[in-house]
DNA sequence: TGTACATCAGTGAACGCGCGTTCACTGATGTAC
DNA sequence: TGTACATCAGTGAACGCGCGTTCACTGATGTAC
């Protein structure tokens, strides 16, 4: 439905610029400092008619955090994509460093979805399936390294294998992927929050070598 | 000098007692919304007498990161200390499990060092120190490994290690040492902040097969 | 094409709340003689 | 040992601020006939 009347296109493009200027917002003071009023004042109307468009705080914290994994996910999978399905280790580099790539030019959405949790705020079920792309992503890598890329159609591992990827399983390579996925992220983390400022010079060359560990680590050619 | 006044040791003693309640705070309110009237008002005292005790919000909350460096490093220190110098994979599991456990018995307190940054605040050079401790274990681990446990001395690696250990000087163990560091981190903050919890079942048997993978990464026998 | 009505966006005032910080002050505890 | 003075802890009121959310309202935009 792309026929929508005048006012209903105005109405999406006031629900997103509101999002946009709380992205901002973000950056300058943080997720628990998110404020509607100060979201209102920016967009030059009144604090009460944000609520026409989103009916709490929380709310449009949610669509905060959605489109912020949905985004990530986004560039990751985009970058995963153009690299050539046999070559494996090309496409965990391009993953991770895709990743990379997105929190450095979105710091704030990246501590909004890898920093502390926003304290009084309960993460909704609408988070969990983008929240979980990047390590899908990986999960197929992994699939296709365990056996091999003759194996046609991604059936086996599809969305939700997440789940299905649980300790129980006892599968060494599917606890060696999640391993990677925490510490991608950790290193990224620890990057993005200052934690190895004093400790690694070139960030970027140090993340290359860490990304080749990973691939070792996975067995990948 | 431990024979203070009377005077002094009641002033010693609050200053404990304002941290401490701050903590209790740090946990239902979380770091951003730790507000000095509600610490005032749990230990009953004017909001206007913290202020004798912390010149501000801000150096409570720096009190409270070092605070929570140095317990961190204290648990990890003490239990990396009970094991033999030579078993260089049980010193890394100690480290290791020592820094998860530590992380579970004080979630705010993680959250407040290893989660997003407060927002407003940045951390004085006070902070530096005490956040090195785990790290700096973890160097010395590594080091024994790579020059034998025969030799002697802990002074070719000592504190101010880290800043050595920069890409440039193209130590490949080094760098595995704080991919290592920060794969820790990764994993803890995962499960601290919820990004496991349908993804792994069983945390502690995850971890701990993580840690085996690192030690192999280390090449510690 | 024109009119009557319903829908909806946006307003501005208000409610009740909490915050960090300052300031002049009261009393109690320590110190010097 | 006793007195006079200085130091310090703690008070309570106040300043100025921002917050989320509600509510009755005004006008403009759409819809049905």
């Amino acid at each position: 439905m792309t026929a929508l009347g005048a006012r209903a296109r105005v109405r999406a493009e006031l629900t997103r610029e509101i999002a946009d200027a709380a992205r901002r917002h973000l950056a300058s003071e943080g997720a628990a400092g998110l404020s509607l009023r100060a979201v209102a004042r920016e967009l030059g109307m009144a604090s009460s008619a944000v609520y026409r468009y989103y009916p709490s705080r929380d709310d449009l914290l949610t669509a905060l955090i959605v489109d912020a994994y949905d985004s990530l996910g986004t560039a990751v999978e985009e970058t995963h994509g153009r690299v050539a399905r046999d070559d494996l280790r090309g496409r965990l580099r391009a993953v991770c460093r895709a990743a990379r790539a997105w929190a450095l030019a979105h710091p704030h959405e990246y501590a909004l979805v890898y920093g502390s949790p926003v304290p009084g705020y309960a993460a909704p079920k609408a988070t969990i399936g983008p929240a979980s792309r990047v390590g899908e992503v990986l999960c197929w890598i992994v699939a296709d390294s365990d056996r091999g890329t003759d194996r046609q159609g991604d059936t086996l591992l599809s969305p939700g294998i997440a789940e299905r990827m649980s300790l129980s399983d006892d599968s060494d390579l599917a606890a060696r992927a999640i391993v990677v996925w925490t510490s991608l992220f950790g290193l990224v983390s620890f990057e993005m929050f200052g934690h190895t400022n004093n400790v690694v010079a070139d960030h970027e060359a140090f993340f290359d070598r860490a990304v080749e560990q990973w691939a070792d680590t996975l067995g990948l050619p």
